[in-house]
DNA sequence: TAGTATATCTTGTATATACAAGTTAGTCAA
DNA sequence: TTGACTAACTTGTATATACAAGATATACTA
């Protein structure tokens, strides 16, 4: 466990209890006084763990009444926000696996050069990976990243996870992305790799991911079977 | 203007400056303790509209060094969070109509009172609409409500904007969704409503509406064409 | 010249206090 | 019984202070 960063400790602890049911939906958390001498610490700091809490769907807070907790149970398959094929597929817990199609350094088109805000004549990673669920090869990722920012790259680290690389071995902090979901056409390579099936649509996620520092760094396409393909968020409403 | 709530007003004041370019794209914010200067307010004031900021995608905050804007402008579509269609409609300037296509009160199947938390002999509000952009018909939203939140509803307010009806004429305030996206294939509904094109598939928006007290409120199925869908979205890494 | 230390800027975390505002339960009076 | 008021809870906002930690430019030293 890390000592440093109290209300994100506090934040950890209890959504370890809503998950494992010690507070249950629809009832309410301990008030933020109670929550106070609870954690023993100020009621800024618990007041940041709960926005925390809020921000991520899983409390709801009511002024003058508390802080009820949401129902999230049957919001089992979270591609929202930044997660990579392994969290993800961890969760899932099925039988899953990773080909790794393509590894190399190339000259990038024009959109992934601007994606990524290189110029013109520096390479960057381009990285094509099939993951097949339950023995059907339902994704196509397709991955570029900047060079000068990850180095090295093998087909090892390609098949487990390259966030899990680049969080765990290059101590780089993915921070954001922009996220875009189209349907396309399937093109030939789609059909090459992918067990279609028949079907005349492909969905397509793009992700622009950004490090810490606002740094473009990586541009995936995520190329989906479309009867396999869910997309789930919480999203709350923004102030007008 | 509203007098009230200082940081948000602060907030307001700055999307607005990015938005008009007074801070540009890459470039830094005023630190935190000129801005305090700037609106005579304290640091944790300041603080808080930062970090609405940056919770929305328009600052990327460093340690040590201040406050970077982010490039928004390509991003222009933010269907991202909870936004109705007539505040998108309007943001995309484009000539647009909407048909109601039924307004009823109606004993909802299985899973649309599961969703909505009603009783088995409770009626709810059912509501379809087609939308229509440019001369063809591309969306059926199906909206489902609760007839004890929204006792009164008419073809008027339907081809205008629900939300705008339930925000503004009933003081109700619209708190947060989960969503949903999949891709199926189309009904005898929606070929019949929409210009399909031949299209096999349709993308498939699930909604599930909560008001302020997290109360389940309305139910939506909003149905595209698939060539033209299209979902953006903003997000930050969980920290672990 | 090159490297190191330092001073000074930046944002991040933790604490305390005060009051505003929404909710709820109980009291009391008509 | 009904209604209005009140007291006591809840969360929301604004302020102040202190120190931690990251970034950066300057000055100093070897």
């Amino acid at each position: 466990m890390k000592l440093k960063n109290k209300y994100i400790e506090i934040y950890h602890e209890l959504v370890n209890k809503i998950e494992a049911g010690a507070y249950r939906a629809n009832s309410k958390l301990p008030s933020e006084h109670e929550l106070m001498e609870i954690y023993e610490t100020s009621r800024e700091t618990i007041r940041k763990a709960l926005n925390l809490l809020a921000q991520n769907g899983f409390i709801q807070k009511i002024q003058g009444k508390g802080s009820i907790v949401l129902d999230t149970r049957k919001f089992d398959f979270p591609i929202s926000g930044l997660v990579s094929f392994k969290e993800l597929a961890k969760q899932l817990g099925d039988s899953h696996r990773t080909h790794v199609e393509k590894l190399e350094k190339v000259f990038p088109a024009d959109d992934v050069r601007d994606a990524l805000k290189v110029t013109a004549n520096s390479e960057v990673w381009e990285v094509h990976r099939v993951r097949e669920i339950d023995g059907e090869r339902i994704i196509l990722d397709k991955d570029f990243l900047r060079t000068d920012v990850v180095e090295e790259l093998s087909i090892e680290i390609c098949a487990n996870s390259i966030y899990e690389y680049i969080e765990s071995e290059l101590g780089l902090t993915i921070s954001f992305a922009k996220k875009e979901i189209v349907v396309e056409e399937p093109n030939e390579e789609d059909r090459r790799l992918l067990h279609l099936e028949g079907h005349s649509n492909i969905v397509v996620v793009r992700n622009y991911v950004y490090l810490e520092d606002a740094s473009a760094f990586q541009y995936t396409e995520s190329r989906h079977r479309p009867d396999k393909f869910r997309f789930v968020d919480f999203a709350r409403r923004t102030r007008r």
